[in-house]
DNA sequence: ACGATATGTGTACGCCATCCACAAGCACGA
DNA sequence: TCGTGCTTGTGGATGGCGTACACATATCGT
């Protein structure tokens, strides 16, 4: 009885249908958690309803998935970066919604590190296989990159005449670390105390100063006898 | 003869002299090679030629020893700065001295995260204890801080009168959020690829902007006015 | 000289990643 | 239809890790 037909339930189980994306799912829910050290296999496999070697068939390695995560939280952070610009209303003033776009992409980045600190500290932790020296970067550059967006945003000053187009990649560097820097600094550096309120001030004057270094003076000038 | 006498061999590596010590310099040597996750009790207390339990005599658990190495990564961290802040050479000009003291701030810094990316990242790893939600803040406050030689550097524009002080909150985060930013992603981010001459180029320009967001118009305008 | 205290040892447990051999389901061709 | 072979999950084992508990040994104050 047991031998040629085995039980419906057990055969239910064994194939699992989708683990490589239970695996996945589970990840996410662990990092989101407990940062990128949370996420182990065998808690994976737990939640999966599967034995632990069940995940060698879909990752590599422990690193492999946990690399996976990092991607899947890299797209969360894009993602919370374009609702922040979908909420922007449509306007004429080239130079005023080129402005409000570097603001919404710099509130969504940190709104998701203080949400999402788990996720945020996992996007941006590094694989096993680097730390100790440089390694080959492989090619990545999947679609909705976090800085992409934010690039993008420079775009719209470039094309508003505020940042001349020699300037735009050392103004690039400059928004990427002071907007990614400011929200190391309150997940875990010395801005953590704050409250929230304060620390979207303290970005809005971030912000301001940033543009501030990235507007060419004839370009200020510009705005500044538009805006009167 | 082995009852009342025990043999000086075994009486000599009994009691160690500094365990603590020694438990440290080893967990900071992991910590250079190969980060914080490297950074292990049992491998620590190996090197100390200790049994592994013989660790929590002297730090409570494996994060304990952990923290103290980070303390001592941030410290090392605030030596390279200081490092490049005793090769300045001392001018009367207080203008073009407080933006010389920013820039070695700035490359010591970078300096650090180039030649110490497993230190440095040990020094701005989050604790265990940290890594779900927020958590009271601990004192800290030790000497030699990394932010503290930034911020007297902020000072010195203030001296120089390049930069109002009611701006200088402002400025302070804007200078931690982009150097931190810029150290980040060279050590972990998108511009890990970037040569050395490159990304201490790209420092260059990203402090250059930095001042020109921190200094106040008129403050510029005296500054260009001198230098003519 | 002796007892309290500090420091290191031994043994053990549970969690983890990972390796190997095996079994169960499925897909496709003889 | 029945294999035959590939994919996917299982079982069992190994070694590393943090850590708890009981024990041994050195040192120090009285």
């Amino acid at each position: 009885m047991s031998k040629t037909t085995a039980p419906a339930a057990q055969r239910s189980t064994y194939r699992h249908g989708d683990l490589q994306r239970a695996l996945l799912d589970a990840g996410i829910d662990l990092a989101r958690g407990g940062g990128p050290a949370a996420v182990t296999l065998r808690e994976a496999t737990r939640r999966a309803g599967v034995v632990p070697n069940a995940a060698y068939r879909h990752y590599a390695s422990r690193d492999a998935l946990l690399q996976a995560v990092r991607r899947a939280a890299l797209a969360a952070l894009a993602v919370a970066i374009e609702d922040q610009l979908a909420r922007l209303r449509t306007t004429a003033d080239a130079a005023a919604s080129a402005r409000a776009s570097l603001r919404a992409v710099g509130s969504g980045y940190l709104k998701f590190a203080r949400t999402e600190p788990g996720l945020f500290r996992t996007a941006f932790s590094v694989p096993d296989a680097l730390q100790g020296a440089a390694v080959a970067e492989k090619a990545g550059a999947s679609g909705l990159n976090p800085f992409q967006l934010l690039g993008a945003a420079l775009d719209r000053f470039v094309d508003a005449g505020l940042l001349p187009p020699q300037r735009r990649l050392g103004a690039e560097y400059l928004a990427w670390s002071a907007v990614h820097g400011l929200a190391m600094l309150i997940i875990d550096g010395p801005l953590r105390a704050m409250s929230p309120s304060q620390q979207t001030l303290v970005l809005q004057r971030l912000l301001d100063m940033v543009e501030q270094g990235l507007v060419t003076p004839e370009g200020a000038a510009a705005v500044t006898a538009g805006r009167k």
